[in-house]
DNA sequence: ATGAAAGCGCTAACAG
DNA sequence: CTGTTAGCGCTTTCAT
């Protein structure tokens, strides 16, 4: 248990020859003290090597200067530039960044909300998929500030930021609007992203009068290129071709495209193929993909700084909620252009 | 600074009738405690909602049950894979993870290491690309165990886990069997990632005598997508076409691939082209991507149990050094293979 | 088996 | 301008 060497404000006071509460206000920069009673202060923590011990001081004060981001899995393409806002913006602030993977299983995120405050830190932010009701309950007794990405609804006592509309009515638009009437849905598991990529694509078929074919959906196991690959074979063997495929996201879309080419189907010419995410990757390959950006680094800014402001003013003020614009991007995967 | 409702110890105490002594015994599981006196405290604990302050109980025992893994930028997709393997093992140990990016900036480095004490953190893993001398003192004078991903060297006070040979002597070499005699190199800074990837390239060329032409040489100005284009388009320019491209990584094989199909050169047949790092976009890619795997999780894995037995067991056993081999993945774009 | 008391290293009134 | 005095909430001897 042995306190190795620290050494300890009193040991500063002792060297300086003053008291603990002088070399507290020196090191805190608190105004009103003789300059050179601070040099003599500040030469004997020099001597001593001393530092601040934050853990006793976090004890005092209340404050770890550490947030929590709590997501799916860093591995899913989508997280590390949200990870990477969210820490810039920390750091401006001088918070550091507790990273938490909950694979999207409900009972992690409930067991993260339930350790809140074991967990040194001053606020989290939350990335959720499923929302179990659970999870409401345990955000609303929360000692500990939270924010929301997703808009988990108004009874809900958290600051949020998400899209004004699912990216994926940007997506089935753009398709819609380019002549497709026969649109395929590739993606993973329905309840995933809460439900909106899939649902957005049953909205738009219906706010458009299409019919809904299920023979068009192709549902994979997870939102990987392979999910894409799949669902290619699978849509290449439908009777009809279809004149354009909305993918759930763009890793999807990407191996979806790779695979059509493959088996000889032109894209866009054949089918357009939109994606969503507009990850770095969908600018490089041929044809780049047409997508949607859902703003990830804006997001992550946005989340840390409402945060970070919720945890400097305390619960008085009203709860902001954000909303941003998702943004077609178009490409040559849905539109064939003049020059290559 | 109103300490908030926070219920402690001492509530929960006099709720039971007991002393604080008792309660932390039980809170703690230590034996020895008469089961009804047990149940009495838990009672008050669940009717009063007590949770215990972990930043007291850390300022007491000296544990934070955190640890922080510091690297160049999550964004990089080297990292996402690392920081999850990190965390899997810190929350086996309950452990929590913090994240740091530094962005190979020396000065950022340093300063990490200079706040250590000041970071709620039981130890520290690093990922160093430029490894500045200072950085090896404040190494060897930190408080904290650190747990170093690369080879730094014999005088630095950490564990360490690295490949026994650059991973690029394998791509090298792999190009040479399989009867490459004018090879080019495409890269970003030559600084950058301890150098070993540029250095591996002008050793192999001459362990096989061959001479280095430094107009075979594209050294962009990072290690992306963006980069292999440009790569390519110098290559492809070049007085005599090389045989084979040795890509400082995926990205930018892959990039340079792309970027030579649509200039009419083929790979492998004309151009072979090998990687480094085994992403697994280089898997879908077509021709899929030769590469040379670094083991990423396995050295995430292993840093992150290094870290947390030095953190049990404390500096008094010898520093341990794991080598991990790296291992060469032959894809299409290297060799033609029989069926596509 | 339990209680009393002394801190961990720091901050924050309150005096002087 | 500086010193004294209480704690923050918990753990941990040492008694009983």
């Amino acid at each position: 248990m042995a306190k190795s060497d620290s050494v300890t404000i009193a040991d500063v006071a002792k060297r300086a020859g003053v008291a603990k509460s002088t070399v507290s206000r020196i090191i805190n920069d608190v105004p009103g003290v003789k300059p050179v009673t601070r040099s003599k202060v500040l030469q004997a923590i020099e001597e001593l090597g001393f530092r601040p011990n934050m853990l006793a001081r976090s004890l005092k004060t209340n404050m770890k200067q550490q947030i929590a981001l709590a997501i799916d899995d860093i591995r899913n393409p989508y997280y590390p530039e949200l990870a990477w806002a969210v820490e810039q913006v920390a750091k401006e602030h001088g918070f550091r960044l507790v990273l938490i993977n909950h694979y999207g299983n409900p009972s992690e995120e409930l067991s993260i909300m339930g350790k809140v405050n074991e967990m040194h830190i001053d606020g989290i932010i939350m990335s959720t998929i499923s929302f179990p009701a659970a999870l409401k309950k345990y955000i609303n007794h929360s000692t500990v500030p939270v924010s929301l990405i997703g808009n988990l609804g108004d009874d809900v006592n958290a600051d949020m930021v998400y899209l004004s509309k699912p990216e994926g009515t940007l997506a089935m638009e753009h398709l819609i609007r380019i002549g497709c009437t026969n649109i395929a849905y590739a993606g993973g598991p329905k309840e995933v992203h809460q439900g909106t990529r899939y649902a957005a694509y049953e909205a738009a078929l219906s706010a458009n009068f299409l019919k809904l074919d299920p023979g068009n959906v192709y549902i994979g196991s997870d939102f990987s290129l392979q999910t894409g690959i799949q669902a290619a074979d699978y849509i290449s063997g439908l009777p009809e071709l279809p004149g354009g495929v909305y993918a759930a996201n763009d890793m999807i879309a990407i191996g979806l495209i790779q695979r059509l080419l493959e088996k000889g189907i032109r894209v866009p010419e054949d089918i357009a193929v939109v994606g969503v995410d507009d990850i770095s990757w969908s600018t490089i390959t041929r044809p780049r993909v047409s997508t949607v950006s859902n703003l990830t680094a804006e997001t992550g800014r946005i989340a840390a700084e409402l945060l970070i402001q919720r945890i400097k003013e305390g619960q008085t003020t009203p709860l902001r909620k954000v909303q941003l614009e998702p943004r077609l991007i178009v490409r040559e995967s849905t539109v064939k252009v003049m020059e290559s």
